[in-house]
DNA sequence: TTATCTGCTTGCGGTTTGCAATCAGTTATC
DNA sequence: GATAACTGATTGCAAACCGCAAGCAGATAA
């Protein structure tokens, strides 16, 4: 009963992975929201996503090997964290962001992460991931001078309000 | 009447805009494929795609701004072709790729394109975004030595077959 | 005239979606 | 210990969407 893909294209792959109207953004919160609980995913949520469709994409997601969930009995709270197939949707990400940044109308509020992603580049976007792998994969923390990228991004964030 | 945004986010809106099982599939054989025809869309599509979901596609995508379809009378060959704002997705299309290649299986003769766009770079998408604005948007052609990144995709794919 | 090609459209049954209400188990408060 | 709030969901339902197959009118070719 295992789902085939419909062809060996890695695009289709990707669209298939995630290519529906919710999945990248509960990916979304996720990575730069650190919204790691249902509870929080479901009432931060921007777009408004259903309890529903939460638990559904939450359940894809796993599946899909996009995200993990710590096993926790029923009724208390389980974190969902990345994994490195997720965290290297980063540039896909800042792709993405770029490009609705330059052809859709967005907010001030909700521009300004994908502002900084896009202006920091690939260099950026590392650092970001390299991040990301000590939040949600438990690397070990390495030394920094100045802000993460992860604060900068909040910074931002809360700069525009 | 018009559709509203579910948020100011540029993620959200770039998935809106082509956030689904099938519109990045169709402007990818527009783009990588330059299948500019109905039939020959419904008919080279790898994954299958039905002829009433091609046809919505193309009526979303032309109204959502990423392709424009050259308006003949009924019965006579329309042609479709790509905007500005679907040439940009050309940098979507590398990253989103690359991921599909590390993360999922794929087959040898539908990688080679992928592969040849992720090992590029950022200066061999500006290159194809160039030969796209000049094939979809009537640019003049520029004086170039040796084969274009179009040429260059065909050889590859046919190599891999 | 006959056949084929053009870009679609229509019917239909099955699946998915999104909203609202609800659920059982756990924790915090009184 | 009772109550309430919070946990991650599940269920019912109507509406929308999906994919398959067939059909359509106009244009072109033999």
């Amino acid at each position: 009963m295992g789902e085939s893909a419909r062809s060996g294209c890695p695009i289709n792959a990707a669209v298939e992975a995630f290519g529906d109207s919710w999945s990248l953004l509960v990916l979304r919160d996720v990575m730069f929201g650190d919204r790691r609980h249902f509870r929080e995913l479901l009432a931060g949520s921007e777009e408004g996503i259903a309890s529903n469709i939460l638990a559904d994409r939450l359940k894809r997601l796993v599946k899909a090997g996009l995200l993990t969930r710590e096993d926790v009995g029923p009724g208390r709270r389980a974190a969902y964290s990345l994994t490195e197939a997720s965290i290297q949707l980063v540039p896909v990400f800042a792709q993405l962001g770029e490009w609705g940044l330059r052809h859709r109308p967005t907010t001030r509020r909700l521009r300004v992460r994908a502002e900084l992603l896009a202006a920091g580049g690939p260099e950026l976007w590392d650092e970001f991931m390299a991040e990301l792998r000590i939040i949600h994969l438990g690397e070990p923390a390495t030394e920094r001078d100045g802000p993460s990228v992860m604060e900068r991004l909040a910074a931002a964030y809360t700069a525009a309000l």
